[in-house]
RNA sequence: GCCCCCAUCGUCUAGAGGCCUAGGACACGAGCUUUUCAAGCUUGGAACACGAGUUCGAAUCUCGUUGGGGGCACCA
């Protein structure tokens, strides 16, 4: 790397409808990066097929970076010098670029129509052959050129691929990479539509908005040497190169759909904590060599460096990102944790009851190291928010046995002489109307937790029943004693 | 088919020739704790794809094999 060049790095999303968690990751290396060298993160749009655009899409992006704490320092609706930064708007300068080629003979107009390439590739295939262009109109008389374009007829723009020889880059994470060029065709850089292509609007963006570090997915890899010649032919210095190792579905193929969700979208509506996701992600390829792992973005920024970039794919494995949720999760003050419960409650059939917030901190303290979302305070202790409408069979099975009913009709009597009860009190009625009854602690703590909550499972008795109060114990223990009959 | 890339527990990974009897994390099993469930703690099983070299010594270097992935569009 050149030590006094200023490190900007971009992520070149196209806006084709959500963010995948793979462009995450790239996202997130091209930030830490950035941020790690005091560098600017650009945020450009590549949006040079009209077809796959989607309504919306570009500012879904942005919403889901910035959820992420991804922040751009220069891109859509942060115009700085190197603007614009939506490829839709740089047309102008691509077909200037793109005749630049064709006047140094570093490119060619091609009028083959897509019937005629559809021809071509298919007797290559045919013949076992590697499909590529046939070079047809490579060396098309001027005169005829001149003619045709005169005459309007359609057609592209060409890069001239050398029929010899090789060209080779370096590859932060890969080392050297080499590739013969008569394995590369004649690459269409202007399409017919008036359109660049990827490979002439990657090279001629990044180069004039001074792009340092290219580090984007391995899937570009084979087609950088194209991208390298162009530089080449506009006598423009390469940028430095770091191709990431893929995210993987479990079957190792390349992260999609169909195999669990790729959208970050996806993973934020389900209840996934930012900090958890990207925490995740950034390790999917990367560790800090010891053996921390949680990190917040801060850390993150301050350790990134691509040297500890791994070279094999990661498949992205849902268990572990649940479990720094949790981690995450159990780190939140109370207060906040509630906050977020409220919102979920008014999303669902508990919603038509309104919590106070001292309410809710106290659900969260007896349940937060029982979850790892917050939607499962809903689905684990559906108790706090309503009566218990069943009981679990295989607990009143269980734990309600014969003399279960007299017990608790006595224990419902014995709360009901209590004077604004605490946790401590609930627990002292126990205890003694557990030796009165010469019972067993046990006889009385489980079918109580039953009547209450209708589970078997979950925080501390006493503290489910100082939450719930008295009443609502009291009226628990007797909807539960006519119901278990 | 051709080209490029990759290869340590099921998964994410540490490991840059001796520190490796291969470490950590998730998941899984067992135990402790406990009114339940968790959490926590302790603990168990679990990997260097294979074969040749190089070297006193190889998970680490080289070559080959196998396996996997990516790319080969007027998509990005």
């Amino acid at each position: 790397m050149e030590p006094n060049k200023p490190v900007r790095v971009r992520f070149a999303p196209s806006p084709t409808g959500f963010l995948h968690v793979g462009g995450l990751r790239t996202a997130l290396y091209n930030y830490l990066f950035a941020k790690h060298h005091d560098g600017v993160f650009v945020l450009r749009i590549e949006d040079t097929d009209q077809s796959r655009k989607v309504e919306g899409a570009v500012e879904n992006l942005i919403a889901t970076l910035d959820w992420a704490g991804i922040h751009y320092d220069e891109g859509p609706h942060k115009e700085a010098n190197h603007g614009p930064y939506v490829q839709s708007r740089r047309l102008e300068i691509y077909h200037n670029h793109a005749r630049q080629l064709i006047e140094r003979g570093h490119a060619y107009n091609c009028f083959c129509t897509p019937e005629r390439l559809e021809q071509v590739r298919q007797k290559q295939i045919a013949m076992k052959l590697a499909p590529a262009y046939d070079r047809h109109c490579r060396d098309l008389p001027t005169k005829e050129v001149r003619d045709r374009l005169n005459g309007g007829e359609r057609h592209v723009v060409r890069m001239k691929v050398p029929v010899s020889g090789e060209t080779s880059f370096n590859d932060f994470i890969r080392g050297r990479v080499t590739i013969a060029h008569k394995i590369l065709d004649d690459q269409v850089i202007l399409k017919s539509d008036g359109f660049p292509t990827y490979h002439l609007a990657v090279v001629v963006d990044d180069h004039l908005m001074e792009i340092s570090h290219v580090i984007r997915g391995e899937e570009w890899l084979s087609s950088t040497p194209k991208h390298v010649l162009l530089y080449q032919y506009f006598d423009w210095v390469v940028p430095n190169y770091a191709h990431l190792p893929l995210l993987l579905n479990p079957d190792k193929t390349k992260l999609s759909k169909r195999q669990g969700d790729v959208a970050v979208e996806e993973y934020r509506s389900k209840g996934y904590l930012s900090e958890a996701l990207v925490n995740f992600v950034a390790f999917l390829g990367w560790n800090p060599g010891d053996e921390r792992e949680i990190f917040s973005m801060q850390e993150l920024v301050k350790e990134f460096t691509l040297e500890r970039v791994g070279k094999a794919g990661a498949v992205f494995n849902a268990p572990k990102l649940d479990w720094l949720n949790a981690q995450y999760l159990r780190r939140k003050p109370n207060s906040e944790i509630a906050r977020v419960l409220k919102e979920e409650l008014k999303k669902s059939p508990f919603g038509r009851k309104e919590y106070d917030d001292e309410y809710l901190a106290k659900v969260v303290e007896a349940m937060r190291e029982r979850v790892s979302f917050v939607k499962d305070f809903l689905e684990k202790s559906p108790y706090f928010f309503s009566a218990p409408k069943e009981y679990d069979p295989a607990v009143v099975k269980k734990r309600w046995n014969s003399g279960a009913g007299i017990r608790m009709m006595k224990l419902s009597d014995e709360f009901a002489k209590l004077q604004d009860p605490g946790k401590e009190d609930y627990e002292a009625v126990l205890e003694r109307t557990a030796d009165t009854l010469k019972a067993g602690r046990g006889d009385l703590i489980h079918p109580l937790r039953l009547a209450v909550s209708g589970m078997g499972a979950g925080p501390g008795l006493y503290d489910i029943l100082s939450i719930l109060g008295k009443d609502e114990t009291i009226r628990r223990i007797n909807t539960a004693i006519e119901r278990l009959k």
